[in-house]
DNA sequence: TGACATCCAATGCGCGTGCATGTAAGTTCT
DNA sequence: AGAACTTACATGCACGCGCATTGGATGTCA
């Protein structure tokens, strides 16, 4: 057994926690307080922007469920809430009509515009 | 403003978030189906554990508290879980009755240990 | 000593999550 | 075409979490 590998990966694991705790505390306050967004939604937010430049500003609901870390059930739920904000729209797709296209809305475009910075500052005062 | 401290936070809180989630939830599952220990239950262990060489295997709510990312109540409600379960007993303290010691019952130090090497293997899959 | 602030832990409450299931749409095989 | 299977998404449900509040114990100051 190789020495070291035991009592490190528990520092590893414990420093893995306290980074991810303190950061997504951080930014799930400045979010919600300052912007009105959860930081799941945000992320939803972040994914479907980052597909607009490329596939015309649709994902489909699966695609964003590989992108991220939630269940098939809470990203449905998110998307809902943001849909009720008015922030995305859910469009039937012509080809597969059990598939959901999203779309970021303008609202949706500008609210994660705002958004955006405050996210990058916390990760940038946890990481930079 | 320095290049590179811009994309690159975001790469590393990416990378945290992958290793936070996967980690947490094999670490969740194995704890659970084997141990019937949810996680932050067996965190509650392992810091008593850790107490039990140091000041008899007692300590208090607010010192727990300090060791782990879990709010007051979240805490209170888990011990609450483990004490149903006969693996740790509260004992008021003489000196300040507002406070309440924590001990590791026999049966609690046996799941405990029964526990730990799976957590470690967890980790080791993981950070190793 | 009496009034007031502080502290510890428990509890009511609302929320977001995962698991299991339901429903509708697509696929495959004969 | 029809039956059996698979896939996409929504929903019922139970659970753990954080926030705010409560109740009882302690400390402080006049």
């Amino acid at each position: 057994m190789e020495a070291g590998s035991d009592g490190d990966v528990c520092a590893k694991w414990s420093e893995t926690l306290r980074v991810y705790h303190t950061t997504s505390c951080e930014l799930e306050n400045e979010l919600q307080s300052r912007h009105d967004l959860g930081l799941s939604e945000f992320e939803v937010l972040l994914n479907l922007s980052k597909c607009c430049g490329q596939s015309g500003g649709k994902a489909k609901m699966k695609d964003l469920e590989a992108a991220m870390y939630l269940s098939q059930s809470a990203l449905s739920r998110t998307v809902t809430r943001l849909e009720r904000a008015g922030l995305v729209t859910r469009a039937a797709c012509d080809f597969d009509r059990r598939a959901n296209f999203l779309m970021l809305t303008p609202a949706g475009k500008e609210r994660f515009e705002a958004a955006a910075p405050t996210h990058r500052s916390v990760l940038i005062k946890h990481f930079g």
